[in-house]
DNA sequence: AATATAGTTCAACATATATTGAATTATATT
DNA sequence: AATATAATTCAATATATGTTGAACTATATT
């Protein structure tokens, strides 16, 4: 696991691990198309293999990351619980949507202040003369 | 590359293409840290490196990719080229957040519609009995 | 009780990609 | 001209993870 050790200096405005966690269980095109299919309300493991045209066990396989980092729900039939049911977690897809609008809110953008390169031996001087 | 072939029936609200792509880039712990400290606008490679803890070359490897998906832009120092400043493209950054709410917006959720399991049997003749 | 069904788990394999150290490029300094 | 600097490129390696086929679990049906 990653010492997130910058947080101390420059701190992000979200959690990045767990933003980290949940962006690389999505940044797969096959488990994004099975999110989206959960998105219209498709939730058996059969249906959702038949409509991508990919095996059931790799579909469990891909629904076992999106339930790992809690972005899907799983419910068994009432009548015959060999049928299972996912959906997504509305909440954590509600917290998923705010960090990442937060982290990636392009009003956080700050111009260049420069540290290194040839105008970071200038400016600084300038700036101390401007602020008296 | 993947065949996107249930966007015929079931067409997503964005290209999921580039935004897998991009969340693919994005999902990487040490790439997200550059990002970060780009976002507060540092910019060359040393400083970078210096605030990481992480070797010019790789952090080399980490801003290509993430210029490869356009979120990163590149300058060389005018008054001395050996300097190379990167910076967050506003433009791209801007695309990826409206890209990335529409997609994962909570209110596309649906409820179920089944079409598999013991309730798929009956109802749909429900259905279309309370439709007429 | 035997068989069928929906789904998961497992081990083996394939593939993608992060990491490392060395070599290379291009420019600036002495 | 020789050396130093900032950064990139390259080949080799390590690691993570998607994919596959077979075995397994649990429940329902006949």
């Amino acid at each position: 696991m990653l010492n997130y050790i910058s947080e101390e200096t420059h701190p992000a405005p979200v959690n990045l691990e767990l933003l980290t966690e949940r962006l690389k269980v999505l940044a797969e095109p096959k488990r994004l198309l099975i999110f989206n299919l959960l998105m219209e309300g498709v939730q058996c493991n059969c249906e959702l293999g038949d409509s991508l045209q990919i095996p059931p066990n790799l579909i469990s396989h891909h629904l076992s990351k999106l339930r790992a980092v809690g972005l899907v729900n799983v419910e068994r039939d009432a009548v015959d619980s060999r049928w299972v049911y996912y959906s997504i977690n509305r909440a954590a897809l509600e917290e998923l949507n705010a960090a990442f609008g937060a982290f990636f809110d392009p009003n956080r953008i700050q111009p260049r202040q420069p540290k290194c390169g040839p105008q970071a031996l200038v400016i600084p001087s300038e700036i101390s003369v401007a602020k008296k």
